[in-house]
DNA sequence: GTCCTGCTATACGCAAACGGATGAACCACG
DNA sequence: CGTGGTTCATCCGTTTGCGTATAGCAGGAC
């Protein structure tokens, strides 16, 4: 009736994968290393086709075992996701929830929240995956992601909380010593740090900054947090957010009347709405986040 | 080292969500009612929690197993994309390639697309799944997604082609009887086709076009097709695409001042970019397709 | 009322799959 | 150039898990 591969060997081919070997996969996999072997001839046979050319160290993976690798990998964060969606009992706080997010908001802004949920909830565990990449899918590599973009696949539970607002800040000490810009046709004498390689939401950003351009910065940086830290140490003026910023007295906004607004979204899959503990996470999330310039800073408190 | 549940439990456990019965999942698995029960078995002691309430005419899911039963499907659906990628030899064109797109494009536009594909390779083997719902995640639900939204999320290769012009049309015969309207306000006096329930894109068009309104909907359908089909039997005025439109010579357009577009995106997912067959069915599309009002009807010949 | 059809639960024999052990090939290192 | 540490392949005894068969129960048709 149904003769598809035993879920299990797609199991065992990512394993072997990640593992380089099918002894590393057997130790991974908590078996042994003929069942590994057992297994993978098991899936080739299936298949029809080659997926590793054997030798004594190791084995090299088939183009066709690295062009299913992805999808393995898929099964494999959907098995964990349903995982813990199981743990615990139902309608109890226990288990872990995982949220993905900018490693900027990781940093600056989660870690108050979470504390409290952790001190409403003991039996919460939280799994925090820091990426800009936009979360890739959505497709259970996380419960809950914090995002920048308006989401557009359907499916998903969204919540839109006041935009973060950006603006150009500098540490005192770096004004003192370079002096305070004040238009932006200015930065061409200063000390600017931006990013390096370009991103959708950066090029929108660069688009109404015409005079800003990757190769005027004195310092390009990838990592958000990165440019945050050199502009705490005084390297020169970069963009940072507000709310950020304002903790810390030390740090002067420049060019006040320039702020850019990115939005802030809260998303989580459309299925883990029944789920007692995503929820609370969620609600506590909207709830926390304020990134808006007109946040009172609640977030540093705490 | 590893205790998670072997992953055919999860297989398991979503025959029997989707069968009702341990007899019936195991008659579509191709086993026997006994394994299955062992399986639902070994997954509920696994987990620490009942999955099924056991009774003499089928079982009845717990809450908890209706809760898991979404991340299930993801998995079969993405077994089901392994498979169908790994499916004929790499390289070659024989296999199967699963699209998803509306109810119109799928029957409007895309068949002498496919047909001339598979003119160009006869062991390529299309499965259609059409959908007014925006594909639900891209989680290997499908191979190729046409869209009439920008795909937002990462790990997306995604092609923008040519907008799609949407205009009010209406048959000759009708316009005939009921006279042909010369400004939007006359609409109210017409016999108007329309959605049924709104959908986010068609709230965009509602604003842009502030006399109509659901409620003056003379026919309400959900179905784009169905609202094309009520155009073409003369029921009234409504909206199309121009390019349907305009193969049919007894439609005729009204008000040509006014044209909506969309945005068409062909979306595949970047694992897929290396598949031989995957990447010629985008590039056939990316080719084919061109909904806009300049295009010469050439989806129309053949 | 009885029969029939579906379902689940249980018992039992057997085959498939597993784990452990061994051997051969290969690399790094001394 | 030998030695220790890998790796994969193979063999074999054991066990897990499968399928067949059967019992028991609920509900619908007649």
């Amino acid at each position: 009736m149904n003769h598809d591969p035993d879920w299990a060997l797609y199991r065992t081919l990512l394993a072997v994968l990640d593992a380089g070997s099918l002894s590393a996969a057997a130790r991974a996999l908590g078996t042994t290393q003929p069942t590994v072997a057992r297994h993978v001839d098991a899936l080739e046979s299936a298949l029809g086709a080659d997926l590793f050319v054997r030798s004594q160290r190791g084995l090299e993976p088939t183009e066709l075992a690295v062009s299913l690798r992805p999808h393995a990998r898929t099964m494999a964060t959907t098995a964990a996701a349903l995982l813990r969606a199981a743990s615990g009992a139902q309608g109890d706080f226990a288990g872990t929830v995982r949220i993905t997010a900018s490693d900027v908001v990781g940093v600056e802004h989660l870690p108050p929240i979470l504390t409290r949920l952790r001190r409403a909830h003991p039996a919460l565990a939280i799994e925090l995956a820091l990426s800009d990449v936009v979360g890739d899918l959505l497709a259970r590599e996380a419960d809950i992601a914090i995002r920048m973009v308006e989401p557009t696949q359907g499916a998903l539970l969204a919540r839109r909380l006041p935009p973060v607002d950006l603006g150009f800040h500098a540490h005192r000490d770096y004004l003192d010593r370079a002096g305070t810009p004040a238009a932006i046709g200015d930065l061409s004498a200063h000390d600017v740090i931006g990013y390096d390689t370009e991103t959708p939401a950066l090029r929108a950003m660069a688009a109404r900054l015409p005079p800003l351009d990757r190769r005027t910065f004195a310092l390009r940086a990838d990592s958000n947090l990165a440019q945050v830290a050199a502009i705490r140490s005084g390297f020169g003026i970069g963009i940072c957010q507000v709310a950020i910023a304002r903790r810390d007295p030390a740090l002067v906004r420049v060019l006040p009347a320039i702020t850019l607004t990115l939005p802030l979204w809260i998303v989580m899959h459309e299925d883990l709405k029944t789920n007692a503990r995503c929820r609370a996470v969620f609600d506590a999330l909207v709830e926390g986040l304020d990134l808006s310039e007109a946040a009172p800073g609640a977030t540093a408190t705490c």
